[in-house]
DNA sequence: CTCTTCCAGCTTTTT
DNA sequence: GCTGGAAGAG
């Protein structure tokens, strides 16, 4: 194969590295992904058979992404014996094969995030901790950390500095939380998320023949976005190459924006200790985006300490400057970025898939949401609940869980009692005092009833009728395929019983989603047909476990603009990106103003928002925003000033919203026809710029107010208290309204 | 045991 | 502004 022409020397010189370590630094937009598919495809046609080459990436997207492309080189065939996923994915298979020499049956489930939280508050009541203190999030967080720094709950109950540190947080018996959690889980055969990369490491350690027998299977490895790798999957890593030390890393130090889970940027930065005759490849031109971007965003992370030397240019054209909206108001930040997109799209017929609004946080999406709608222009949103969070999907899911494996301890708590069916908290709570009692799992204490006679014989019955239940299905999931099981457990469960009694939207979107899930497992068969796979329901799960949002694309021709945080859109790029929200203690968020390195992360996270743009780069910020039910008038971010600003175009003052004549449904309900006209009154201009929003308190009879939608005007008179106080305004152009201050946002020219 | 209502906490990012 | 959990009534 000859692929000279397709790329540029320093591309060409890391894909045809023979073997041997290689480190791959490769800046934003330089053809990152370009290099590792043609690397693979190189391997391939050099003889290595296909599944001998693992290849890691962080999302699902990611690994189909470099499947697709690989196959446009090699073909279908070849390309589909590559070992090619997730770290998650890929060891979770592993686990599976050799589950059962780490004391877990191959039947085990996987725990979300969810259902670890959920367990960990359950220890933390049976502890009898107090939650105040010991919230499940960050106890969560605690245990994740342990585990991903192959922590174990007796090292950590060992470990001075872990003892220290809790204690200072005023938790000191986090080491006891952490002891039962694992314990617990064991005992359910289910691997929480870190699991998986923890017990492929306890696997390793203990079994070097295990991991024999793996190093000499995978004869080459490469790993995308290595600058985010943890420590438990850089030791997953490390032993696997140990034997070949045929390694391809590949990654940016300055795109390094996970380390609040765990990622290490060491990782990267000490690949030349680890590996000290390895070679190293610059990728450091950029073919994305214009001069000016990569100028910005140069002169950004410039300001890092932290990094490899490296000097990311473009040849492209120069391009627009950057455009900087200053909005007085989170909602009109959002109708000045849609007007913006709407306007590009109109006059330079550009389809809406080529726009993105990024922001730092979910919660913002909602008001771009509500103007992409009122503007009808189509919009895909990523993030957020996802399909497989949905409570209803989550239900199915338990059941299907308890069917494949009946110690799944939070899949039984969650449908014990859906529907209803008589067996309340008392009685699980007991069920589960008895187990823990015995040290078995809970679905052992429902196997051994008999045994426990403080039970009435009423809910000793319904326990029993529970349990049939899950051992129909349970040998049902046995003997047949996925989708029929999956059906059955929808339908004799009572699930679909319990959901087609409700007749709102609600209810009816509910139901579909079963019907989504149930889809999904048809589809899961018949693709397990096509790849002669076994159609079983235990792998089915175990596939949908590790999936996410992003995942299930639906496809749909209409183009639409893209919502997204911009963690989220690492990896992407759009002809027009906006940056949102970018205010202090929101982008960098507050967590991090206090911290250098997290400061730095944050910054990182800013270069990846801006070099996502190809050809234009909007950023925005507003005056006041609300959050958590409270206004707050932030600061615009420091970000914005530490671009370089010969690369952005002169700062237009604020402008007075466009009116799309249907903006604040609040203030239509509220507005009250004012009797007979009252005389015009004089009402003068207000310098936009010096605005400060008002609290309620303030507004009173004859000072100046400014809303965002009527303008400039004056307050006549006020009237009621707390939450009912209204505001009597005439506007100089839209005449007298009367407005509930809890829901207008007014503000006044600062004094 | 179930249903309703009220309150707190949440908003950093994801496999 | 929403969601999940607690608490209280039936």
């Amino acid at each position: 194969m000859d692929f000279s022409g397709e790329l540029n020397n320093s591309q060409l010189e890391a894909v045809v590295h023979a073997s041997g370590p290689a480190l791959v630094i490769a800046g934003a937009g330089s053809g990152k992904t370009r290099v590792l598919t043609y690397r693979v495809a190189q391997l391939l046609s050099n003889g290595v058979p296909a599944y001998r080459v693992l290849a890691l990436t962080f999302t699902n997207k990611a690994a189909r992404e470099m499947q697709r492309r690989v196959a446009s080189l090699v073909g279908d065939m070849q390309a589909a014996s590559l070992w090619m996923g997730t770290f998650h994915s890929i060891f979770g298979k592993i686990l599976r094969v050799e589950a059962e020499i780490l004391g877990y049956t191959r039947d085990f489930t996987i725990y979300d995030a969810q259902d670890s939280r959920n367990m960990i508050k359950q220890i933390i009541k049976e502890l009898k901790l107090d939650d105040k203190i010991y919230k499940s999030n960050d106890v969560q967080g605690r245990i994740s950390m342990a585990k991903n720094m192959l922590i174990t709950p007796e090292a950590y109950a060992l470990s001075d500095n872990i003892r220290q540190a809790d204690k200072a947080a005023r938790k000191p018996a986090i080491h006891e939380v952490y002891r039962y959690y694992a314990a617990r889980c064991k005992k359910s055969n289910v691997m929480d998320f870190d699991d998986l990369l923890l017990q492929t490491n306890i696997l390793f350690r203990d079994f070097p023949d295990v991991l024999e027998k793996y190093q000499r299977k995978f004869e080459y490895l490469l790993v995308d976005e290595y600058q985010d790798t943890n420590y438990s999957q850089y030791l997953i890593i490390k032993k696997l190459s140990a034997l070949h030390h045929n390694i391809c890393v590949v990654g940016d130090d300055a795109q390094s924006i996970y380390s609040f889970r765990g990622a290490r940027l060491e990782n990267i930065l000490n690949f030349k200790n680890d590996y000290p005759e390895y070679s190293l490849y610059k990728l450091e031109q950029n073919y994305r985006s214009t001069t000016t971007i990569v100028g910005a965003a140069n002169s950004v992370i410039a300001r890092n300490q932290e990094q490899i030397p490296k000097e990311l240019f473009s040849r492209n054209e120069e391009g627009e400057k950057i455009k900087v909206i200053r909005a007085l108001s989170d909602r009109e930040e959002s109708v000045q970025v849609v007007n913006e997109i709407y306007r590009a799209a109109r006059d330079e017929r550009q389809d809406y898939s080529r726009f993105a609004i990024l922001y730092r946080t979910n919660a913002q999406s909602r008001l771009f949401e509500e103007v992409l709608r009122k503007l009808n222009i189509p919009y895909r949103i990523y993030g957020g609940t996802s399909f497989y969070q949905r409570k209803e999907v989550k239900d199915l899911l338990a059941y299907l869980r308890l069917a494949v494996n009946r110690e799944d301890e939070e899949a039984l708590r969650r449908v014990i009692n859906y529907p209803r069916r008589g067996i309340g908290d008392t009685t699980v709570e007991m069920l589960r005092e008895i187990a823990r009692l015995h040290d078995v799992s809970t679905w052992n204490v429902l196997e051994n009833l008999d045994r426990f006679n403080q039970l009435s014989a009423a809910t000793a019955r319904r326990l029993v009728a529970f349990r049939e239940m899950i051992d129909g299905f349970s040998a049902m999931a046995r003997d047949e395929e996925a989708f029929p099981v999956a059906r059955h457990v929808a339908l004799s469960s009572g699930i679909v019983a319990d959901l087609s009694g409700d007749s709102t939207p609600e209810g009816v979107s509910r139901r579909e989603n079963v019907e989504e899930l149930l889809n999904a497992v048809k589809a899961f068969s018949e693709a397990a047909y096509k790849e002669n796979n076994e159609d079983r329901l235990a792998r089915f799960l175990s596939e949908i476990a590790l999936l996410t949002d992003q995942d299930n694309e639906k496809s749909d021709d209409t183009p639409k603009v893209t919502l997204m945080t911009v963690h989220s859109a690492k990896g992407l790029e759009f002809p027009t990106v906006c940056v949102v929200g970018l205010e202090e203690a929101l982008f960098p968020s507050v967590q991090s103003v206090y911290s250098a390195e997290n400061l730095e992360e944050e910054r990182r996270l800013f270069y990846v928002a801006l070099t996502r743009a190809e050809k234009r780069l909007i950023l925005s910020h507003a005056l006041t925003r609300y959050r958590n039910g409270e206004i707050t008038s932030p600061r615009p971010s420091r970000f914005i000033g530490e671009i370089t600003p010969c690369f952005i175009s002169a700062p237009a003052p604020a402008r007075v919203p466009p009116r799309t004549g249907h903006e604040h449904p609040v203030q239509a309900r509220v507005e009250r026809r004012v009797e007979a006209p009252v005389e015009p009154v004089e009402v003068g201009d207000v310098d936009l710029t010096r605005l400060r929003p008002l609290l309620p308190e303030a507004i009173v009879p004859g000072i100046v107010v400014y809303h965002d939608v009527f303008g400039a005007g004056k307050v006549l008179s006020v009237e009621g208290t707390g939450g009912n106080r209204k505001a009597n305004v005439y506007f100089g152009k839209h005449g007298p309204k009367v407005l509930l201050l809890k829901f207008a946002r007014l503000s006044a020219e600062k004094e």
